[in-house]
DNA sequence: CCGGTACCTGAATCAGGTTTCAGGTTATTC
DNA sequence: GAATAACCTGAAACCTGATTCAGGTACCGG
């Protein structure tokens, strides 16, 4: 049975999964060699592919040790999981200070986010395979990102920036599942001989995306009840 | 690595993995018993908790007899993932039949999408986890139903049904995403006690998403060069 | 009923991966 | 500078599951 069962409390804390609790500066140094080998290794290999032998060589740490940091394979996935997401978010966000209508802001999320993708198309990847591996973790990720999102459509749609017709939380599904679906057709595949994918989206797709997203949150002109 | 490499030429034909050629209707009959079967033991275990034995075992056939008729897992689990697709995009096209306008048929193609994947939850499941188990079918099965999308979208920019200002590629990559995305959260997440999702989506989600959707593709009033 | 072809079978082979564990090594404390 | 705690190590025990193969069994024409 896949497990769809709960997260671990608190999959970030810093202590040892055998002794407990705290972890030194040596200790705190070798988890991160490991989750950084991991994000390496699951990136361009797979949950599957991938092996601890081959995270801890990377990590240029042996075997055993990693057993005194995580459970299992799957705890690491899902802290690098958690992890990546909190960088998303944060690439997003960060991408959205210093706008000032509604629209720009979405725009200006959007264009994080693929910089990001573009940046590392892996970490993509991975994510997304979280589905599979961890569908709790997954479901994590994607309502962190819905949740502000459809905060920020609802006081758009207060000061009419936004349609107010609109359901704000199937609107920021559907743009979230716009981004992705986008991102990976004309970033991630459409990779130059070394498999790197463009920097950015080509203005064709940019352009046409966000007419596209301009149209669907505009507020309309004429009032409901269409023909 | 992880193979991004060609699909065999032509994966639906029946012939023997072994002799080479014909099939007899017992030979096809046994494999079909093991396609079934393999759709089921996929569909709710994942592909890497699936093994040949246990679709073997469902399909009540011996486990060397599997190899008569597959060369590997990989092998039928690309088969499966282009009958599935065959079979949405039937499911679409049966609900576009008998509409007037583009953007009904737009809807109607939707509703035939997500009435698909409410009765068939676990094949989606399938669809989706061949992205990391054969990349090149996953593409070819977005490819499919995109192509026929971009080439409505074309047409009723032409008769002025839709906004003449959005690129038909990019807008059908954008419908597919939020047609996934949606379907992911509000019919495969709202699962009951049996993990049955309902049969189809909220009235508010649906009725959400079709404003959103004819929004984004009606044509404006205005000319462009906005403010 | 006989010969032959097409099919079927599952024990055995083989490859590869996770996890344990008994025994080091490094850092810190007194 | 010895004792203690915190870390590290990788060979070996164990699993699991894909794939092979030598030997059947079902069916059909004559």
């Amino acid at each position: 049975m896949t497990a769809y069962g709960e997260l671990a409390d608190d999959t970030s804390e810093l202590v040892s999964s055998v002794t407990g609790r705290p972890l030194t500066k040596r200790g705190e140094a070798t988890r991160r060699k490991l989750l950084e080998a991991a994000e390496e290794v699951f990136a361009d290999q797979g949950y599957h592919e991938a092996s601890i032998v081959k995270i801890t060589d990377r990590a240029g740490i042996g075997l055993g040790t990693f057993y005194l940091y995580f459970d299992s394979k799957q705890t690491i996935f899902e802290a690098l999981v958690i992890d990546l997401n909190r960088r998303v978010r944060q690439a997003m966000s960060e991408a959205m200070v210093d706008t000032q209508s509604r629209l720009e802001a979405e725009r200006a999320g959007f264009a994080g986010f693929f910089r990001f993708t573009a940046e590392h198309p892996a970490l993509y990847r991975v994510v997304r395979e979280a589905e599979f591996v961890s569908p709790a973790v997954l479901r994590l990720h994607y309502t962190r990102i819905v949740e502000g999102y459809e905060e920020g459509l609802r006081a758009a749609q207060l000061t009419g920036d936004v349609d107010r017709q609109l359901d704000p939380e199937t609107t920021a599904w559907a743009l979230m599942g716009m981004g992705e679906l986008i991102g990976m057709r004309f970033l991630l595949w459409e990779t130059d001989e070394q498999g790197r994918p463009p920097a950015t989206l080509a203005p064709k797709v940019f352009d046409g995306m966000a007419r596209f997203i301009d149209n669907a949150l505009a507020p309309r002109p004429e009032n409901e009840g269409g023909h």
